[in-house]
DNA sequence: ATGTAC
């Protein structure tokens, strides 16, 4: 039966191991079979898989996992992307789905965030005690104390310990390459949301009741709000994936190397421009997970405004899904790229944090707008695919083939606009929502069976939206 | 996704 949600699909220059129902097998673009093939030209890969979720890139696809031996490996920025280190971040609320009940109160607490949150860049000044210089070298760590308040159970742990990474180290010199601009933007656009599909949500989650047991062990219950975050490195990821971008293209130039496709861009990690590239990504880990990390403290003085000063957030789990770092198996070292691949793993795993070691860390998966999202967590068949499960629903049609396709009446209904149901955004016009419409996107429920029923991991809950903050 | 150049 398992056999049915996965495909081991021989190309030219080798294999790519594609998880997908049949249906969603057979809706596949032949263009991410021949993106495939362009990735797999890179020299010494050892695997390469994609999730249900896949769909066209730049230079690769979103929803590909690409594993190199650490030993004589190589790595491509151009399939972590230029979002580096975004990802996902949950945090649980002490409110019922029927404390938000009424539209006006969700509309209040839409516009309360919208007051702590900006999209683009905060105002001068703000965030004067955060030092940009230690959030990128230390991570949660380089944030002043007062920025993480959050204890999550009666053990005192916070959300330091509630992170699938809470600090990169680096060889910190390689930081001396960026002007004062990129420096100073990055520090003005710390805590801020960003743009295309990056959100905050406010949901109520129901409980998978197969794994009640898991879910009541990480403090879920049903009917419970949560807030979920997806955003990432902002400018400062782009800045990283720019400037090496530029100079790793000029070495393969010189070097006559490359694929059949000319954005591909990658290096060995033994090459001095590889290193380099290694090392600033890992400050874009550190920036992404504290933007998301800022953007919960956002929420909390939020929620402070509209329910009073005892509102609290906990940190259930901050993960990423466009990144490269290394990691064990088997007492061997990989070189592990995931792009639009969430890292989903099972109980007892040494890899969890240890607050999750006994059940798996939750694996966290957005839908698209209107839509639910998941809580999962990995199974030990994982170990197949290195533990990469889908990133999200995945989008089936570009922003402008969305917008000549669906109409603003369909998003309002889609949203439910008008009935006491209404998931409430942010947004004047519904006009701007179209692009990022349901409709833009694959059916995420049909992404988590394909995930479920190919036994890389299990559902724990089920995230209905209540209402979104969109970026621009 | 994002900044920048067109």
């Amino acid at each position: 039966m398992k056999e049915t949600y996965y495909q081991n699909v021989q190309l030219p220059s080798g294999q790519v191991h594609v998880y997908a129902g049949p249906e969603l097998f057979a809706s596949l673009d032949y263009k991410v079979f021949e993106m495939a093939n362009n990735n797999l030209q890179i020299p010494n890969q050892v695997y390469m898989s994609y999730t249900p979720d896949v769909h066209v890139g730049i230079g690769t696809c979103i929803g590909t996992t690409a594993v190199w031996n650490a030993s004589d490996g190589f790595v491509s920025p151009s399939i972590v992307g230029s979002d580096i280190g975004c990802g996902m971040r949950v945090q649980l609320t002490s409110l019922h789905k029927d404390d938000l009940k009424e539209v006006k109160l969700r509309r209040k607490l839409v516009r309360a965030i919208e007051k702590h949150l900006p999209v683009e860049e905060h105002a001068r000044g703000h965030f004067s005690d955060i030092r940009l210089e230690h959030v990128v070298k230390k991570g949660l760590h380089g944030l002043p104390k007062k920025y993480i308040p959050d204890a999550y159970t009666p053990r005192k742990a916070t959300s330091l310990t509630h992170v699938e990474s809470s600090r990169f180290d680096f060889d910190e010199d390689v930081l001396d390459i960026f002007p004062e601009m990129v420096w100073h933007r990055a520090h003005r656009q710390l805590g801020t949301l960003g743009g295309g599909n990056h959100f905050v949500e406010i949901q109520a989650i129901e409980i998978a009741e197969e794994n009640r047991e898991i879910a009541e062990a990480w403090g879920l219950y049903d009917g419970q709000v949560v807030i979920m975050i997806h955003s990432g490195s902002r400018a400062w990821g782009g800045a990283v994936s720019q400037y090496c971008g530029t100079d790793i293209a000029k070495m393969m130039r010189q070097e006559g190397i490359g694929t059949a496709d000319p954005k591909l861009l990658y290096a060995p990690l033994s090459h001095p421009l590889g290193q380099t590239y290694v090392n600033l990504m890992y400050s874009a880990l550190n920036y992404a997970v504290v933007n998301r990390h800022l953007i919960a403290y956002a929420v909390r003085e939020a929620g402070k405004d509209i329910f009073g000063p005892k509102f609290e957030l906990r940190t259930l789990y901050d993960l990423m899904h466009n990144y490269a770092w290394e990691e064990q198996m088997d007492e061997r070292s990989y070189f592990v790229h995931r792009k639009g691949a969430t890292r989903a793993l099972p109980a007892g795993h040494p890899d969890n944090p240890e607050a999750y070691r006994a059940t798996g860390h939750p694996a966290l998966i957005p839908g698209s707008m209107g839509t639910s999202s998941y809580i999962m967590v990995g199974s030990p068949e994982g170990k197949a695919n290195h533990y990469s499960i889908c990133h999200g629903a995945g989008r089936i049609r570009s922003r402008n083939a969305t917008k000549q396709l669906v109409s603003v009446e369909e998003v309002a209904a889609a949203m439910r606009v008008g009935t006491e149901d209404e998931i409430v955004v942010n947004q004047r016009s519904m006009e701007s929502l179209v692009d990022e419409s349901p409709q833009a996107y694959k059916d995420v429920d049909q992404i988590i069976e394909s995930v479920v029923g190919a036994g890389l991991a299990r559902v724990v809950a089920k995230c209905r939206p209540l209402a979104a903050v969109k970026g621009k």
